[in-house]
DNA sequence: ACTAACTGTGAGAGCGCTCTCACAAGATGA
DNA sequence: TCATCTTGTGAGAGCGCTCTCACAGTTAGT
């Protein structure tokens, strides 16, 4: 032990995972072709922060994944489903239909997913909210607070998320009794300009608020609003989804879901590393709790930075 | 071949890094205690952005050290330095004095710093911008505007760029034959919190322009002043640095310095990868550009969105 | 005192690659 | 035709670990 310590013995990693066949690294991918990661949205970097921190804890180092991503990289699929590179991988936002998705499902190297995935839902390890009972939360306090033409913007409809806001928004207006009205429903992004976009569309079916599908769409409707003229809260309630930082940096402050993302991306680390050390058995789906947080852009009550 | 293709044959990479000795991966370490990674500020996501494009570019991989680490944690230290692990590390935003230093220089691991290191300087690659003269830039900028009562924010002075920035703030001040006032120089750090409770504190001394050192210090003081009553920029010019995206989402838009941060992390990965495979000899030293961006905080003439 | 069980140490195989070297086979020039 | 050079193929060593197994040394039980 001690020369250990004088000659500062480093073990060779490479030559432990040859007979291992373990590297104590995973990897984290988060494939997405749209410039939603790091441009405008710390929702990316939340997670990875808690990936990154729950990895550590656990001795394993991280891979990261990330970037703009052609669909048909190969060299990018092949290395990213390298199974002696990586113990197993966690996918954040994977887009319905990636060509990832089905390389990971017959390549047998555990993965989890951020996000519900709309395929094969048995056999996938998940980690997300209850978005359908969230969206339906950000829809009827929007309804308790009289609002009469409540207005969606989407997520990107090929993620699991977006679509289950969607469905919750859908199922508070049918449990008030109230119309479904296709042209207060705006397939976004979850981007800012998407919000931007999106309000302004829809602006001549005059909405007297919108459920954002992020808050970083939340941000982008704002800026419209302010250029229509619309009034937040008093002409437009907004309601956004997440509760990142823009959320409190936003004028004004901004109301929204609270989901947990960095809990998201610990919980994801953990889940995997269980997985790949055969501690945990079966499929796991695990859903963390969100909440609603009451600030300033739907009236009503407000709480302070 | 066709048997590869058809087998799906996947090298191991383990055994492959045993022989030739590199892994061809890279390590990307943010070793900061301060919660400024990820909580308000896409400087370190675009950073690592830059570094994820290129570091794949380049077929390599990239390992995330990033998060909340305490200065003397053993274990952190131990697996980031083992260079059976990563061919090469590049460390962002090193807070002078940090173990880490110390125990890579006598590494022999290749590591390449964003930011100019304190110490041994001669020794060291890195990649950073004209910090001195930006500063200088920023606040020659405040000086023409006809601002009297100039006032810095400064980042955490144990970090090479904010030391820089305050340089440059001197010697601008200094140029146009102005006394540099102690009073009117803050030493924060790099966060929204700083700025907000730097504002509070120089506004005894009532200056009528601030210079931030980062954006999201930027983003600090237009609260304070908002709170304060006090106008941007009819009462108070502001004017940030780094333009990420905060600087357009803010009110007024921020007129800011802009550094190409996602080119700094790219170029800090391609240099990195041609120093470990022997392509270049001895200490490089890279300069970005920077650039000013007139918008809205300052006065002057006003660029839209 | 003899056997049975436990503890510690050392030798050796093998993980899946890369790299070198020997040798065979084919191409080139006198 | 023979010597030289080029190209291709196959065998074998070795990278630095982990793991198993054998054997020596020690302790416990009858």
């Amino acid at each position: 032990m001690s020369v250990i310590e004088v000659e500062n013995f480093q073990p060779n990693l490479a030559a432990r995972a040859l007979v291992t066949r373990r590297s104590e690294i995973i990897g984290a991918a988060i494939p997405t072709n749209e410039n939603i990661f790091f441009a405008d949205n710390s929702y990316h970097p939340m997670l990875l922060a808690g990936m990154s921190e729950a990895t550590h804890e656990r001795d394993y180092a991280l891979l990261l994944w990330a970037g703009e991503v052609a669909f048909d990289d190969k060299r990018w699929l092949r290395k990213i489903s390298n199974k002696h590179l990586m113990d197993g991988l966690i996918v954040a936002s994977l887009v319905d239909g990636h060509p990832l998705f089905a390389y990971l499902l017959n390549l047998g190297m555990p993965f989890v997913m951020i996000d519900r995935p709309l395929r094969d839902q048995d056999r996938i390890h998940y980690v997300t909210v209850d978005n359908v009972q969230a969206g339906e939360v950000a829809t009827q306090h929007l309804i308790s607070l009289g609002r009469q033409r409540i207005a969606h913007i989407s997520g990107h409809l090929d993620i699991g998320d977006a679509q289950d806001r969607l469905k919750g928004y859908k199922a508070a207006l049918q449990k008030a009794g109230r119309p479904i009205d296709p042209d207060l429903i705006y397939e976004g992004k979850f981007s800012r300009v998407a919000g931007y976009e999106g309000m302004l569309h829809l602006a001549q079916h005059k909405p007297d608020a919108v459920f954002a599908a992020s808050d970083t769409v939340a941000i982008g409707v704002l800026r419209a609003a302010h250029e229509l003229g619309l009034h937040v809260p008093d002409d437009l309630a907004v309601i956004g989804f997440d509760d990142i930082d823009v959320a409190l940096q936003s004028n004004p402050l901004l109301t929204t879901i609270r989901q947990p993302v960095r809990e998201k991306g610990a919980k994801a680390a953990e889940l995997l590393i269980d997985l790949i050390e055969g501690r945990l058995q079966g499929i796991q789906q695990i859903i963390l709790p969100t909440e609603l947080v009451i600030r300033q852009s739907c009236g009503g009550i407000s709480v302070g930075v």
